[in-house]
DNA sequence: ATAGGGTTAG
């Protein structure tokens, strides 16, 4: 009896007794008054206080309520050392009086106590609950053991199933239960040991089960032999099957198979017709979509919110928003509402279109229809933050997302969080953020981890990335292409080739499958750098080792060649890439062009857009400003007006670089009028000037000694908050100390530092080779000394630039500042 | 069972 062994076995049984104080008052001589404040009491029990929890006490005990006396603190004190064993031993003798009660006592153990059950306790609550047809309950512990029990549990249960409960009627359903379950938990292959089991036994295996099983298997090549062996197929079967073809990008034999399946007993479901619509959608032909949208009304059947998402998200990818916004206006007459998926897909259509201002309204609409945002809607707004270069606002929400409870998809906005520090350079911040995670649980993935190496690689910071790089693959999470690509593309932009080819030979060498964007890559670094040879060579390696290259590999050659000023080669390469059986991009004939183009030899720049032209490649934004740059270098400003009008014909219209460019020229032939009346055009167009719109229009002036105008300008820059780069600074600079205005050099100087741009010798170098050619001794030793004070060295060019000038040599000398 | 969010060489 529960009551006997709870005295037998437990030392705190003293505190057992007071909930029965007042009934064993009046049923027994004994008290218990005191027991409680004095836990350390021995207590003897003589045969006749066992007597006292005989039949009758256990039967009172039942009459007063288990429920009053298990959640009476008295018992809680106990269940700490409760053993495995007392449990089995209690459920048994329960089960003897009441099958009922031993599993609201499993139940009470688990819900109240988090009590961790045996698997033999579970196996026979289970067996009591399916005999009861209490398949939810069943599920449920069910489940509780096998999150418990792990991958690879199936041996022992199925061995304890076979050899303790045999007997029990209700155990084929057990058995199946616990296949469907073992199955949805991705337990695959303890799936298929309890399916074979199950056959052995002859057991029945229900079509649920079956089902959840070719879910499993719908993505492989089992699919058919796994559908071939249910006899009880249902709606679910099919669609699954319809669903597993479409991932196998067989949308057409999926097609083929839900016509079938037509004649036999259930027809086609709504869930099928969505798997295959999903298919079109993503292959990018939302119009065959729209006509199995339109088949679903024909059969009669009722497109889901499911059917309405799944074609909106189509319409907005496609860049189609009004129809989109359409057909969402149009479930609710279908019987259909708006769900928060809806809002999210048409949110993130108009984040794609850089449309932010109506994300905002899109999910302001969402709240106002009582729908609530989750987790998505407000990845959707980070990304739009983000993207805006609203860092700041970005980390407040996700703050934000955070306190509201750290789901498992929680990873996915701070990998938007980690790419928007990354890009805006703030990589300790990251890097925090990164730690953070995971001292909150929250595992970064592949993604994550990508972008975090990508953000160092690109700031050069490659022993950390190395590092994370290490850590990753010893969490067994596998480095894809990408991660090797942000390595590489580091080092390349580094100029630390020689570790790029190493990595890249590391790489072959461990026997990974290299795909063509790594080569690419490191052909790329080569060429940038003007190493054709190692380029050619390493071109020579793809090809051998079977690797088939991409146009973008011979583009690389191309740039290689035109960078050292071979431009013959690398029109041979040019022509060589249909050898390889491929077409020549916009990129490729641009990269040749360009060159040309920066010699002023604007008729080969013609001869190749003719034959773009004939090769039906459209020239890009990029593709006419080197042809407006080619006839600029040139001089050759009448026939930029031809070009451009060609661009406007095409509905192009020139680009920030375009006008950059013709500023430039305008600057050079010192037609500053020109050049500005063109910086108002660009504005007027919509068109932000880029950084070095302005550093090109501030090194007009000051070429031409507006420095006045040019201080102007800067401080009107400075007051709209344009986003301007060191260059506009330093061009200043320069000029001030070049005209002898060394008070206004210093002003902008310490402006420079003031902004935290990264100032470096060089900078310094400049002012004071000017400064003292200018013979401007003490500002000089001004800015030596300020370079001193930030922790800079100076450097051999310095020293000897400071000694030329007597007065500063002997300051320098003096003052023993010189470095050994 | 079917829908929505993050990385991406030139």
């Amino acid at each position: 009896m529960i009551c006997r062994w709870i005295v037998l076995n437990s030392s705190k049984v003293s505190r057992i007794l007071s909930p029965f104080s007042s009934l064993l008052s009046s049923k027994s001589s004994f008290s218990v008054a005191k027991l409680d404040d004095e836990p350390n009491t021995s207590t003897n029990f003589s045969s006749d206080h066992r007597d006292c929890f005989d039949q009758e006490i256990l039967f009172d005990m039942k009459n007063l309520g288990f429920r009053e006396y298990l959640h009476g603190q008295h018992f809680r004190g106990l269940v700490s050392d409760l053993r495995q064993t007392h449990v089995e031993d209690v459920m048994g003798e329960l089960m003897a009086e009441s099958p009922d009660l031993s599993v609201w006592f499993f139940k009470e153990l688990i819900d109240v106590y988090g009590f961790r059950h045996s698997r033999f306790s579970t196996l026979l609550v289970s067996h009591i609950l399916a005999a009861q047809r209490r398949f939810n309950e069943l599920q449920v512990i069910l489940q509780h053991l096998l999150q418990e029990e792990g991958s690879g549990s199936a041996y022992l249960l199925c061995e304890l199933l076979s050899s303790s409960f045999r007997e029990w009627d209700s155990t084929g359903l057990v058995w199946d239960m616990l296949l469907f379950l073992t199955s949805r938990s991705k337990m695959v292959d303890d799936s298929l040991y309890i399916l074979e089991k199950m056959k052995d036994l002859k057991l029945n295996v229900s079509t649920q089960a079956y089902n959840s099983i070719l879910y499993n298997f719908r993505q492989t090549d089992k699919l058919w032999d796994m559908y071939r062996e249910i006899d009880a197929k249902n709606e679910h079967t099919y669609s699954t099957v319809v669903d597993g073809l479409c991932r196998q990008q067989r949308v057409e034999d999926a097609v083929l198979f839900l016509r079938d399946c037509e004649w036999e007993d259930v027809g086609p479901s709504v869930v099928s017709f969505n798997s295959i619509m999903s298919s079109y959608c993503k292959l990018g032909l939302v119009d065959t979509a729209k006509s199995f949208f339109c088949t679903v009304l024909k059969c009669g059947l009722v497109p889901s919110v499911y059917s309405h998402n799944i074609l909106i998200n189509g319409l907005c990818v496609a860049g189609s928003i009004g129809e989109a916004l359409e057909l969402a206006g149009h479930m609710s007459q279908r019987g259909v509402e708006p769900d928060t998926v809806t809002y999210n897909i048409l949110a993130k259509g108009f984040h794609l279109l850089g449309m932010i201002s109506s994300v905002w309204e899109v999910i302001q609409e969402m709240v106002d229809r009582g729908l609530s945002p989750d987790v998505i809607t407000y990845t959707i707004l980070l990304c739009g933050y983000c993207q805006l270069g609203n860092i700041d606002k970005s980390l407040r929400l996700l703050k934000d997302i955070l306190s509201r409870g750290l789901e498992l998809s929680s990873v996915i906005p701070c990998s938007v969080m980690l790419s928007g520090l990354c890009k805006t350079g703030r990589i300790d911040e990251a890097l925090s953020l990164f730690y953070e995670m995971k001292a909150n649980g929250l595992r970064p993935d592949l993604v994550a981890y990508s972008i975090v190496i990508h953000g160092l690689c690109r700031l050069g910071e490659f022993d950390m990335a190395v590092w994370l790089y290490d850590e990753m693959c010893n969490k067994r999470i596998h480095p894809n292409s990408r991660t090797r690509g942000a390595m590489l593309l580091g080092l390349c932009q580094k100029g630390m080739l020689l570790e790029a080819r190493a990595f890249l030979d590391s790489l072959v060498s461990t026997g990974s499958t290299l795909d063509i964007i790594l080569y690419n890559i490191v052909i790329d670094g080569y060429a940038k750098s003007g190493c054709i040879e190692e380029a050619l060579e390493l071109f020579k390696v793809v090809t051998e080792s079977g690797v088939t290259p991409t146009v973008a590999t011979f583009n690389s050659l191309i740039y290689g060649y035109c960078k050292i000023r071979n431009i013959g080669e690398a029109r041979k390469i040019l022509d060589g890439i249909k050898l390889y059986g491929l077409v020549p991009s916009a990129v490729s004939y641009t990269t040749l062009m360009n060159a040309y183009a920066n010699c002023g030899n604007t008729e080969r720049v013609d001869d190749l857009r003719r034959e773009m032209k004939a090769e039906g490649i459209s020239p890009t934004d990029f593709t006419y400003s080197v042809m407006i740059k080619g006839l600029c270098v040139a001089g050759k400003l009448e026939k930029c007006e031809e070009v451009l009008r060609d661009m406007s014909d095409e509905g192009k219209t020139p680009d920030q670089i375009t006008y950059n460019t013709v500023i430039q020229y305008q600057c050079s032939v010192k037609d500053l009028s020109k050049a500005f009346e063109l910086f108002e055009e660009m504005k007027l167009r919509n068109l932000d000037p880029t950084p070095a719109t302005y550093n090109i229009l501030m090194d007009g002036l000051c070429l031409y000694g507006y420095i006045e105008d040019a201080d102007r300008f800067l401080c009107s820059l400075q007051e709209q908050g344009v986003d301007l780069s060191k260059f506009a600074y330093t061009t200043l600079i320069k000029a001030h100390c070049v005209k002898g205005d060394p008070e206004m050099a210093v002003k902008h100087f310490l402006q420079l530092l003031d902004r935290g741009f990264d100032v470096t010798i060089r900078d310094y170098s400049a002012v004071i080779n000017r400064l003292c050619r200018r013979r401007l001794a003490n500002e000089a030793k001004f800015f030596f000394s300020l370079m001193l004070s930030r922790g800079i060295s100076p450097d051999l060019d310095i020293c000897r630039v400071m000694i030329k000038s007597s007065d500063v040599a002997a300051w320098i000398f003096k003052s023993g500042l010189l470095p050994d």
